[in-house]
RNA sequence: GGAGAGCUGUCCGAGUGGUCGAAGGAGCACGAUUGGAAAUCGUGUGUGCGGUCAACGCCGUACCGAGGGUUCGAAUCCCUCGCUCUCCGCCA
């Protein structure tokens, strides 16, 4: 959510930058009389209610003198009425204002590449070399199915498409990946590991930007009104809603494992075989709570830890920085990682590092004092994979396939996989 | 799922219709005292919104779990919901 006062000011500023973006700003269009309406039934109702509240006090002083009351009273009863119709009639201003607001995308940050989609977003930097294969390469979802350690088939049938189950070494790997990640980001990167609700409430998708706008991208319990988490960035921000942190909290770092869900709306017949896109899926994440002015520091340290854990595993991959068309609603900047996925012969996304300044913590009124008797500010939230469990497996099972229909295990993982080289090769 | 109790400021806790943003205490901050500290004393100590100001600030308004209602007036009375605790049931 952006600053009403900012707008305010810089109508014509803001719209500039946000017309960059491939979204939908016609919610801009509104504001400015939405404002101005709001401000002038607060006057009016706000100084009824002033009067109201002085005459009330002589309406007491009165009856303790025993004086008749009954005209001040009548009158009253008109400034009440009133009131409530006044107050009414905000409701709905302020109602149709906030919903506006809440659909507003973020303002790109002045680093990120003005561009209108994919195609613009800018290459950072490539680390590791792409394996080249001696003998013809096999997509994951083959290797998977010839190993039995994954079964689409089975799981369409328990569930639906894009779900699947992990056998045997699959499931140890996938759990193994978990446990890799979960330790380097503790024991090394000085996270707090969290282990969150996956159902969440309509106030944290919300906070975080996931709603009002992108209602039919997430799985809803209906009975409750609780949506199944899209990623764990949602509960683990929302930890601190409504909340005030002292200067001395700041930063905060949490990692967090969850199974993450999404519907997927949109985006029938991409990706549909193998891990690359389920419905429920994996994720390590990594979220931030900062000042203003640490946040973009931040985000590189965040980015560099997502980093660690693919040059750990020895994975190819490549960093973007995405342009203003791709940017996603609610990221100043945002870096994609991208792993070498040699089936797809390209890079896909892993990892996705944001920062969001203050555009979650203004939704999710997250705040910090720097002294006890400071102003309240509004902290910068950042959030970034590390990683997507899934689709490091589908990397590493691809990138790391031997001639022999067997996977080597990276070095890093072997103690979290009972010691074992190779899947496939007893 | 059933029955009961509760939800007040950073914390504890008083307050059952008007003078209550809210007693009292603790904590915290600043000041006094001290060689220094403790103790003591004094002062201060929430947030949002609107207006005003160059600014410190000032004025108004709202907030006692959330939302509605009654009333000239609600922390206080009524209704709905949420959460916490206790007991019962069920359950991993």
């Amino acid at each position: 959510m952006l600053d009403i006062k900012v707008l305010r000011q810089d109508m014509a500023g803001v719209r500039e930058k946000l017309s960059k973006r491939n979204e939908d700003i016609s919610a801009l269009d509104h504001v400015e009389e939405l404002d101005t309406q709001r401000r002038e039934l607060i006057q009016q109702t706000e100084e009824l209610k002033s009067r109201r509240n002085t005459v009330s006090q002589e309406i007491s002083e009165m009856k303790k003198e025993k004086k008749d009351a009954s005209d001040v009273i009548a009158e009253m009863k008109k400034v009440s009425a009133e009131i409530k119709k006044l107050d009414e009639e905000l409701r709905e201003i302020e109602e149709k204002l906030d919903y506006a607001l809440l659909t507003i995308p973020n303002i790109p940050h002045e680093d990120v590449p003005v561009g209108e989609d994919e195609e613009d977003n800018v290459e950072i930097r490539a680390w590791g070399e792409k394996p080249s294969f001696s003998f013809e390469k096999k997509a994951h979802w083959d290797l998977v199915t010839e190993l039995d350690i994954a079964d689409f088939e089975r799981a369409s049938k328990v569930t639906g498409s894009r779900f699947v189950f992990y056998k045997g070494l699959g499931a140890r790997l996938e759990r193994a990946l978990i446990n890799f990640m979960m330790d380097t980001h503790q024991d090394r990167h000085g996270y707090t590991e969290v282990l969150p609700p996956y159902m969440v409430n309509r106030d944290s998708m919300t906070g975080t930007g996931q709603l009002p706008k992108f209602e039919e991208d997430a799985f809803q319990i209906q009975e409750e009104d609780y949506f199944l988490i899209p990623t764990a960035e949602v509960p683990v921000t929302n930890m601190h809603r409504d909340e005030i942190l002292t200067n001395e909290d700041l930063p905060k770092a949490y990692t967090a494992y969850s199974a993450c869900f999404r519907s997927e709306a949109g985006s029938a017949g991409r990706d549909t075989r193998g891990l690359i896109r389920q419905h429920q899926f994996n994720k390590v994440e990594l979220v931030r709570f900062t000042k203003p002015e640490d946040s973009y520091a931040e985000l590189e340290t965040l980015t560099s830890h997502a980093e660690t854990i693919l040059q750990e595993l020895g994975l190819p991959y490549r960093v973007l920085n995405m342009c203003t068309g791709d940017l996603g609603f609610t990221a100043a900047k945002k870096y994609d990682i991208e792993v070498w996925l040699p089936s797809y012969e390209d890079y896909k996304e892993i990892s996705s590092c944001s920062n969001f300044e203050s555009f979650q913590a203004r939704r999710a009124n997250i705040r910090f004092k720097r002294e006890a008797k400071s102003k309240t500010e509004f902290v910068h939230t950042l959030n970034g994979s590390g990683l997507a469990v899934g689709r490091t497996v589908a990397a590493i099972i691809e990138n790391y396939q031997q001639e022999d229909g067997s996977v080597a295990v990276p070095d890093v993982l072997q103690p979290y996989m009972g010691g074992r080289t190779h899947i496939g090769r007893d």
